[in-house]
DNA sequence: TTGTAGGCGTTATCAA
DNA sequence: TTGATAACGCCTACAA
């Protein structure tokens, strides 16, 4: 068990050093940390003393095979490639420091079956988790919150604690802001099919469309990448559109890079508007689009999972956050 | 212990059942997971029917706590807001999935002291750390060192397995490039003081300067963000210089937006490098950089450690990822 | 090839 | 307020 290179890792100091030390049984040492107030005030100060001379901590794993508690939450993201999810990673894993866990990162590449896999595997190590933009069916995500808490990201299934970036009031905007400006022909890019926030935003599209009385042309589902973007190009050319809403920033700005192959440039002929704003104004042209708040949505998800932690009984909770539409120098009146 | 809501988490399997209904000795069960070999063959199989009909899976914790090994790989990272880190930890947790290990993701946001802490309380749970451009001292990685096997990304520690993606060479270039399209005043905007990837590319444009015959200008470490370098911009106008190299795309990417403000475009006024191609080319204009390889140096690191973690005699080993410079749009000669 | 038994470091129950 | 003691689930000499 111990055989170690000459030299390293000193044996951690355990319970049983500090209780002898101090004279007090393992069960005192163990409750001057993780149950104090039951102890002598003196005993407690004396145990902690003793234990930080010997540099003692508890074992984290010790006590996880105990309490059935890692102090591990597990967030499972579809591509940490895509700009929207780092911002929302940091907030998460911020928010977990402080309320003490470490966070396990997953990511499936868009992967269904390597999300459900990955999470199975995960089950028996984190605490909870935090499915981002999950891919997975309603019944094997209903099935994994049967045994761990799970706190969903821009998914929205009933009975689940979940936080939801909702576009549609920005989608909607866009659609208008676009309609004012004379657009009467106007294409939605789809993003990743089981996406949840692209159903969104195209049913938002569209009923915006309807409503301002301009058309909406949707174009096939993609995934959210530079290069989709670009392949997409041709397409919106062929509906005629003069004006397009894409799923997400990273694909907008692809289909600038796209039409410009092509020599039609944004917003001289065709206006543009992306979505989350993971670009804000660091791309020529600046790009009109609809803000998120992806970090925002990392922290609300962690602290929903951590009050679920703490009170399993809490209500199920659902928290919206509000989009809006941010102008910039990608749409302008048509010609 | 099990006082969980009704109807909740029915107690996973444990060797014990399996051993059970086996009929085998739980050390039997063990064994046909952790040992086939010294097993019958048939008796393994029979062991593995039952414990997959019981939907049996050894229990990580107990696992750990009985062989210290707990199948947990923990990265550190600066900021993974910054674009160049997703894709280096997207591919880290790549590779630890495959050799059956989880990611710990904690992200310091560029405080040494908050790294500190986070790598002291991971250290009881993690096997091994990857430390991407650690801003701890030398001193504190070498204790943790002495604790747990560590692999340094961007941080050049001997003794240490480590991979440096080597901007060196492709800094060299882009002098020379600039060098020899006229320029003979060129700044070189610093980066994070810390940083071992600053002082490489620093040291690179002095030299590669010296030889070239041309003016090499230092201006002050900023941190690597889009705002930075906008701020930066007037400092870069007062040197004097007709081009620049910035540490990093990020920051090049700001200057750019900085100067558009003084009404200094790029490359018409001033010729730009950045470095690590995380922009690729989508911006305008496409940047002039230096590759860069974060993918890789994730993979890599992840590699060295589990190789080290599965024989910690192996060799002490440094990994170069070689750069080059990729011209796009924004360098030019002199008005 | 398999079983026995003890240990990994904590927590929790029950007494005292 | 504190102490014994038995879990928690698995691994691993050692013995058979």
């Amino acid at each position: 068990m111990s055989s170690r290179a000459p030299g390293a890792e000193p044996a951690a100091p355990t319970i049983t050093n500090v209780a002898a030390l101090a004279g007090v049984s393992r069960a005192t040492v163990s409750r001057a940390f993780s149950n104090p107030r039951v102890l002598r005030p003196e005993t407690v100060t004396r145990v902690r003393e003793i234990a930080a001379e010997l540099g003692y901590v508890p074992n984290p794993t010790a006590k996880a095979l105990s309490t059935g508690r890692h102090g591990l939450l597990a967030m499972i993201v579809p591509d940490i490639a895509n700009p929207f999810f780092p911002p929302m990673i940091g907030a998460a894993q911020g928010r977990a420091e402080t309320a003490g866990l470490a966070l396990l990162l997953g990511n499936t590449d868009e992967d269904p079956a390597r999300e459900h896999t990955m999470v199975s595997t995960l089950t028996a190590q984190a605490d909870g988790f935090v499915l981002a933009a999950s891919r997975m069916t309603e019944r094997q995500i209903r099935s994994l919150a049967d045994r761990r808490p799970v706190v969903l990201v821009n998914r929205d299934l009933s009975g689940l604690p979940r936080v939801l970036v909702d576009s549609a009031d920005g989608v909607r905007a866009a659609v208008e802001h676009l309609a004012e400006l004379g657009h009467t022909r106007i294409a939605y890019l789809a993003g990743p099919t089981r996406s949840w926030a692209n159903t969104q935003r195209k049913k938002s599209v569209k009923r915006a469309a309807e409503r301002a009385g301009v058309e909406a042309i949707m174009l096939p589902g993609r995934v959210s990448s530079y290069e989709a973007g670009m392949q997409a190009a041709p397409d919106l050319l062929e509906t005629g559109a003069t004006a397009a809403v894409a799923f997400d920033d990273v694909l907008a700005h692809g289909i600038m890079a796209g039409l410009a192959q092509h020599g039609i440039s944004v917003p001289g002929d065709i206006s543009l508007v992306g979505c989350d704003d993971v670009l804000k104004a660091q791309v020529y042209p600046p790009l009109t689009t609809v803000s998120s708040h992806a970090a925002d949505a990392g922290a609300a998800a962690v602290d929903l999972l951590v009050q679920h932690l703490a009170d399993p009984a809490s209500p199920e909770r659902r928290v919206l956050l509000g989009t809006s539409l941010i102008i910039r120098a990608t749409t302008v009146t048509p010609h």
